[in-house]
DNA sequence: TCCATATATGAACACGTGTTCATATGTCGA
DNA sequence: TCGACATATGAACACGTGTTCATATATGGA
């Protein structure tokens, strides 16, 4: 239960200042939705598979041998991805091949890697 | 342990696209810090920090009032703001006011929200 | 100097999550 | 139709992580 009870005796800030981090908290569900997406961004396997699509049309398999994970660790991971609309699966026989859904994974990829490369 | 010994009995791909993909794996640090980093951003609080940062600089006490959680909780997810430099503190007398630290963050934000938003 | 306030941090605990194992589903070939 | 293979998924377990509580540090005011 957060203590919202105890606040400081005098507002560090202006009330206008206060009252624009308000609105800019308004949209709630758009906040929650994109900690989610980044909670499904911020696991090693699943940047490492999206690395790998982003470079080839790959089916389950293959990425299971390519990034030594096992085929049921990566099926468990695509789950995710898919539930994110970040990878789309297109059927061919028994295959199951995976490749990025949209432009904004990749925006995203670069803008991480500009951020952990610069410091 | 990754079971690497089983694999496709014929890989489902030309060998250029599976060399592809395990060449854009190499720079394997960088993935793991992009990864560190989208789970640093993966959660809800810090999410609502970071978004209440973007519209005005603010203290942690005051923080503390406009997301209704605790000081203690603010504080711990600032700790990991400031290691992922997210965020940058100016001390003022007994005050920590805390800014962007760049303008990755919001560019990062803008492409997730444009990607939860769109479907 | 002493106290109140603002912030930071460590310990403990509850909870979510990634992995493995086992198994189900579905597809191709014999 | 039957068996081998590719993929998906549920259960169980080990581990990481966010919260709270207690406390430490530091700064300003009386």
């Amino acid at each position: 239960m957060p203590d919202t009870d105890d606040r400081c005796e005098t507002l560090c800030l202006h009330p206008e200042a206060i009252t624009r981090a308000r609105e800019a908290l308004a949209d709630e569900e758009a906040l929650f939705d994109a900690a989610e997406l980044f909670r499904t961004l911020g696991d090693q396997g699943r940047v490492r598979i999206l690395t790998a699509l982003s470079a080839a049309v790959l089916c389950v398999c293959d990425l299971a041998e390519i990034l030594a994970m096992s085929q049921s660790a990566v099926s468990h991971h695509l789950r995710l991805l898919r539930a994110a609309k970040l990878v789309r699966p297109r059927k061919d026989g028994k295959n199951v091949f995976y490749s990025l859904d949209d432009e904004h994974v990749r925006l995203l990829f670069r803008t991480a890697l500009d951020h952990v490369r610069e410091e």
